[in-house]
DNA sequence: ACAATTAATAGACTTGCGTCCATAAACGCA
DNA sequence: TGCGTTTATGGACGCAAGTCTATTAATTGT
C-alpha cells in the first residue's frame, strides 16, 4: 500500500509547484483572473513553460488545485455546532462562503466559466469542488428535518439545489453576494 | 423621432449580417460552440472578417444576437393562461425551457460562461435575456398569490431566483433537464 | 564511473482571436 | 460625372494558449 518514492528518473520538483500555484493566485488576486496570462504565471514562478504544462493542462486546472491547496480539499467548515439552530448554522456558513467570495468571487467565477469549456474539467470541479459543498448544505437540512425544524414534507436535495442556484445565479449575473441576500435565502427557506 | 435611413455612405449590408447569424448558429448546432471559430463562420457565411467585427465584439454577442432572433427578443412565452393553475403554468414554462435546451444548452452554457470573461457583454446578457425570463416566472408567483395558490409569506423574487438558480446550477454543472426535474421544482415551491 | 530514466529548460511552432490597413464598392449629393 | 462618406474585402499583424523538440540536469541501479 505505501508505495515509496519511486526509483528512477529525476524527480519533480515539488517547489516548482508551490511556486505555480502560488503565483497563479497571487496574480490573480492582484490583476483578475482573465488579466493573468501563462506567461505571467511561469515568469512570476520562476519556472519554464512545459513545467506547468507537466502538471496542468490549462490554466483552470492549475488554480482549481490552487484552490484546493487553500481551502483544504474538502468543503471549509463541518457545521455541526448542536448549540445552534440549523437555520442559523445555515446562516452562518453562508455569510462565511459570501465573505469569502469577496477575494475569490472573480477567480471561482472564471472557473465556472472554464468549467464550460472543458467536460474533463467541469466533471473534476463537480466532484472535488461544488459537490462537497452541495452535500454540506444538503445534510445540515437533513439533520433540521429530525427536530422538525425543517418540514419532513421539504426535499433537503432540492433546497440544497435551490440554496447554490440562488448563490450561483446571483454571482454569475453580476449581483453582489453579502449578508443581507444570505439572511433572505434562509428566511425563505425556514420561514420569514 | 422617426429617423430615415441615413443619407450617406455605403449601407451596411442586412444580407451579410444575417448571413453571418445564420452561419453561426447552424454551425454551433452542429458541432458544438467551442469548436466553431470565427473563421469557420466568416467562410460559411461567404463574408470577409471585418464585416463580423463591424457588427459584433466578440462571437457571444453575434451568437446572443442571432439566439434574440430566433427566441423573440423578450421571452418565450406570456403565460398567462387563466384556465390552468398557476403551477401548472409553470410547470409547463419550466418543460417548455427545458426542451428548448436539448438543442440550445449547449450555447447557453457557452453564453453565461462568455458572460464572466467580459462585463460589457454580462450586463447585456443579464438585461437582454436573463431578466425578462427571471420576471416572467416572477410574476407568475406573484399571480399565483393572488387566488392564495401560494402563501403570501413567501417572496416571489427569491423563489424565482431558486428556480432559476436550480436550473442554471444543474444545467453548468452538467445534470440532465428533463420534464423530471421540471416537476421537482415546481413540487417543492408549490408544496409535494 | 556509467547507463538508463525522467524532469526542467529554452525556444520554435501552430492555431485562434481580435486589430489594423489599404483598396475597392456602394451610396447621397452637387 | 465627380466628391465625400461609409462599408466590404483581403491580408498582415500582435498576442496568448498549448504543443513539440532538442538539450541539459537530477536521480537510481549496476
Amino acid at each position: 500500500m505505501n508505495e515509496k518514492k519511486r526509483p528512477v528518473g529525476r524527480p519533480t520538483s515539488a517547489e516548482a509547484g508551490t511556486a505555480l500555484k502560488a503565483a497563479a493566485l497571487s496574480l490573480i488576486r492582484e490583476k483578475g483572473y482573465e488579466k493573468v496570462s501563462i506567461a505571467d504565471i511561469i515568469r512570476t514562478a520562476g519556472v519554464a513553460r512545459q513545467t506547468l504544462y507537466n502538471r496542468w493542462n490549462t490554466k483552470a486546472d492549475l488554480v482549481l488545485e490552487a484552490v484546493f491547496d487553500e481551502t483544504g480539499r474538502y468543503a471549509a467548515e463541518p457545521i455541526s455546532d448542536d448549540d445552534r439552530t440549523c437555520r442559523d448554522q445555515l446562516e452562518a456558513f453562508l455569510i462565511g462562503v459570501f465573505t469569502h467570495l469577496e477575494t475569490d468571487g472573480d477567480t471561482l467565477r472564471a472557473l465556472i466559466a472554464a468549467a464550460q469549456r472543458d467536460a474533463e474539467f467541469r466533471a473534476a470541479f463537480y466532484t472535488g469542488f461544488v459537490l462537497p459543498r452541495e452535500r454540506m448544505v444538503t445534510d445540515l437540512l437533513r439533520r433540521a428535518q429530525e427536530p422538525g425544524e425543517l418540514s419532513r414534507a421539504r426535499d433537503p436535495e432540492m433546497l440544497s439545489a435551490f440554496i447554490h442556484g440562488a448563490f450561483w445565479y446571483r454571482l454569475l449575473n453580476g449581483g453582489s453576494l453579502d449578508a443581507g441576500y444570505a439572511r433572505a435565502i434562509v428566511g425563505e427557506i425556514f420561514g420569514g
